[in-house]
DNA sequence: TATTGGCACTCAGGTAGTTCGAGTGCCAAG
DNA sequence: CTTGGCACTCGAACTACCTGAGTGCCAATA
């Protein structure tokens, strides 16, 4: 157990620190804050966080820095969450009215939410994962193709070319349209397989090849929920940190590039407080992320979670803020979706 | 007009330059080429380039640096054209099969632009300008909603989400829809709001209002081809050059994540040789590309060039390699939305 | 007239020495 | 447990100095 008075160390050590960019000392410290103790009280104190390696020195004798073990117990049990500025909820509600369709809506949302925390945002499609089929359309592109489109319950909207190698009979591909509407309107995405066994069947021998292949295309489409995508905005602000990125922002650039990693990623932090979750520094297993923290919460849309978003930044970043932001960010989307 | 000898300092001092990323000197310069004179007879040739601007001197007594007009005359009348490597060219068209859909081709193209000449690629989706309309189709995907989805001769889908207020009548929905392909099938996007004078009044007044609003939709999105799209690739590309950019990179990754600055760009310039045109440090208008380099080339479809891909990089950049990269992938990709 | 060797000059960048001050750990006294 | 005091550390900032690549200019030469 860590006395108050360490933790009330720490908490100042932290704020100090993001606020000043520099490694803080006891003496500053004193200055900054009503401890009512002297400063060599406070080294005392320091000597012990040190000890929990909660604190750093970056050279022998000088100020400390926190530890990703520091900013952790920070979050965790100091940091109160800062309520938002008038200014910044009116932003939130201009940014989100008048957009209806889901693309423009997440657009909106990601760039509203790197301006909010001048940080690195990103926004999670909505997984496949438990929506449910709502349309199934297929239209005729060009003399051998047809357009496939997925529309799913949670306003996503999935399209993909499918290449026939013939001539598009357009009433079997009307029959086609309207049996696979009949079997799937309103089935899990999950089920979809399942319930297309056998579907090819219950066409004319000629014709089931083509059949076959919008099979294998619609079936690619929901498998697709694996490979998701998230958008980002503010990179430029990466670049705006860059002296707290030691060494340099290259690779933490090319790891958000890679949506994979970020993926991976969201996907496996777990929901702390306030249903925001948040990895800090080395937490996360990528080596380029090192000093990278990152704040997420998931949105949703009837009731259950269909998405994240969040912003990445560096490690040294405004927990406070930034945690409110992305929930404030989560929930006006949620409600946004749910007209 | 300059001397043909000066003409080849110059190229050996870019080369030397985009080599070494060092001011180059008369005396290594005589070291590295074969031009059969003395150090002091190139020390009066490099005066001359100075005098014409070519090339410039950072400071005092060190090595010369060419200019934004000495890169310019460079690609001009010195650069020769490298031809591709036999590995780029595989990689080239590996990178094409198996892509039939319109936005995964776009995307595969982006990266392999930025692969090939590791700096940060872009590809501009195909303009509406010119296409005409080949399909257009209206799907309910909500009670009171329709998605209305218009596809184009170059492959381009839009789609978009209309709000009609009630509940969508479906037997309406599909009136519209046949109307508006009869109307407008073949049609060229610019003539499209034309076309649609006094379509309303074709229907029953009763359900004008909502013909309306999917009339409307529609032209929001035939004029949307102004707001046109860029797909970028490679932006860590950039941060790995950051030496080269003097000051920091943030100003050139805020113009590149602003689209309209890159739109406006790229659709200004004016192609020179070889259907590749480029913009070199302050050639281009705007203060935060300074120090860019942007190099672009038309791809085309049926005959026209729908629209630009290219790369971004800092002044100093390989501009033989880059250009025939650039170069080589518009063609490929011309090629590759022929089929 | 173009080329060349020679020469004095310049200046960024690296190395070394110095100082300064914020900060530390420790200890003995309160 | 707190505190004042003290010796110590070490990065940062400043200075001085040196080095070497590079320059411009000039008089001699082909």
């Amino acid at each position: 157990m860590i006395p108050e008075r360490s933790l009330e160390v720490l908490r100042a050590i932290v704020q100090d620190y993001i606020q000043t960019k520099e490694p803080v000392g006891s003496k500053s410290l004193v200055e900054r804050h009503q401890f009512g103790v002297s400063s060599a009280t406070i080294r005392n104190e320091m000597a012990m966080l040190e000890e929990e390696e909660l604190i750093h020195a970056p050279h022998t004798s000088s100020g400390r820095v926190p530890t990703d073990k520091g900013y952790r117990l920070f979050v965790d049990r100091l940091g109160e969450v800062k309520p938002l500025s008038a200014s910044e909820k009116t932003a939130i509600s201009n940014f989100m009215v008048g957009s209806v369709d889901l693309d423009e809506t997440l657009g909106r949302t990601v760039r509203l939410l790197s301006q909010l925390t001048n940080q690195v945002a990103m926004v999670q499609y909505p997984s496949l994962g438990r929506a449910k089929v709502r349309n199934i359309e297929l239209i005729q592109s060009a003399d051998t193709r047809v357009l496939l489109i997925l529309i799913t319950d949670s306003g996503r909207i999935q399209q993909h070319v499918i290449e026939l190698n013939e001539v598009v009979d357009i009433h079997l591909i009307g029959e086609i349209r309207s049996k696979l509407n009949v079997s799937l309107s309103g089935a899990a995405l999950a089920e979809v397989a399942g319930l297309l066994s056998g579907f090819a069947e219950t066409f004319a021998p000629a014709n089931r090849v083509q059949v076959g292949l919008v099979v294998e295309s619609l079936l690619d489409q929901v498998d697709a929920n694996r490979q998701e995508k998230i958008i980002l905005a503010g990179t430029a602000n990466l670049a705006r940190r860059e002296e707290d990125f030691p060494g340099s922002i290259s690779p933490v650039l090319e790891a958000i590039e890679e949506q994979v990693v970020l993926l991976k990623l969201i996907t496996e932090m777990q929901s702390e407080r306030h249903g925001v979750s948040l990895s800090i520094g080395r937490e996360n297993p990528f080596e380029s992320l090192a000093n990278a923290s990152v704040v997420v919460s998931g949105y949703e849309n009837q009731g259950s979670e269909i998405a994240k978003l969040g912003v990445i930044g560096p490690t040294r970043m405004d927990y406070s803020s930034n945690i409110s932001a992305v929930r404030a960010v989560a929930r006006y989307l949620t409600t946004a979706l749910g007209n």
